[in-house]
DNA sequence: CTCCAACATTACAATATTTCTATATAACTA
DNA sequence: TAGTTATATAGAAATATTGTAATGTTGGAG
């Protein structure tokens, strides 16, 4: 791997490594979301959700879609649910193992479950 | 999901988000290597080098053995391999895409392939 | 013990990210 | 039009990350 694609990689994952960040795209796993309904849910300032949702739709992974008053969010690229169930599995388990125990964990892994 | 877990996932994700760090892995896969061969590949300077070594080495995701002088680092929790393929399918393809097809390619990702 | 090689650690400047506060915009409603 | 609601943005302050250069540590050779 060169370094360039190290760098394009390196910032998808940047692009969801924030805890907010994480958190909207749960929220947003179950259907689009306007603003003020995912301010009440993560239970943080107007400001930041509005702030992470910018950076997450500049970065392809939201998109937008205004009515009225109101801007709702949705997942735009559906990989990056994919990925993050990856990170879960990691998470969950995260002693060390062989990659024959990994392999059935790919084996494994649906989205929605 | 709560904010402790967010916090865990991104701080996870962090730990991986960072060219050299990609790369590292991407040598490591092959098995264990030591600092200056490592060095050597990556053509960084070798402070850089043991300093991102040491930060995987915290946050569990490499390990380190020591012979003599020199000190092999190899990959600890194989989960780590696993949750790069799934960002490199997502950077392959970075276009927008359904569930469906998402489950489609989960189905088929294989490690080593 | 002294020197060298292989790594690790530290200090610091540069940069990037995150958060906060305040303000701006845009679409309704009366 | 004035007021209100929903969202976006700007700018400053706090914090985190990164790269560089210098120095420290450890193990082996002589």
């Amino acid at each position: 791997m060169d370094h360039e694609t190290a760098q394009h990689v390196a910032d998808v994952l940047k692009a969801v490594a924030h805890p907010v960040r994480l958190q909207i795209i749960e929220l947003l796993k179950q259907g689009e979301m306007c603003v003020g309904d995912l301010v009440e849910r993560l239970g943080v300032p107007q400001a930041v959700a509005s702030q992470q949702l910018g950076l997450m739709k500049d970065k392809q992974i939201l998109q937008c879609r205004r009515d009225g008053t109101k801007a709702f969010y949705s997942i735009k690229n559906a990989n990056v649910i994919n990925l993050l169930h990856c990170v879960y599995h990691h998470c969950e388990r995260e002693g060390s193992k062989t990659s024959e125990t990994i392999q059935k964990e790919i084996d494994s892994t649906k989205i929605g479950d």
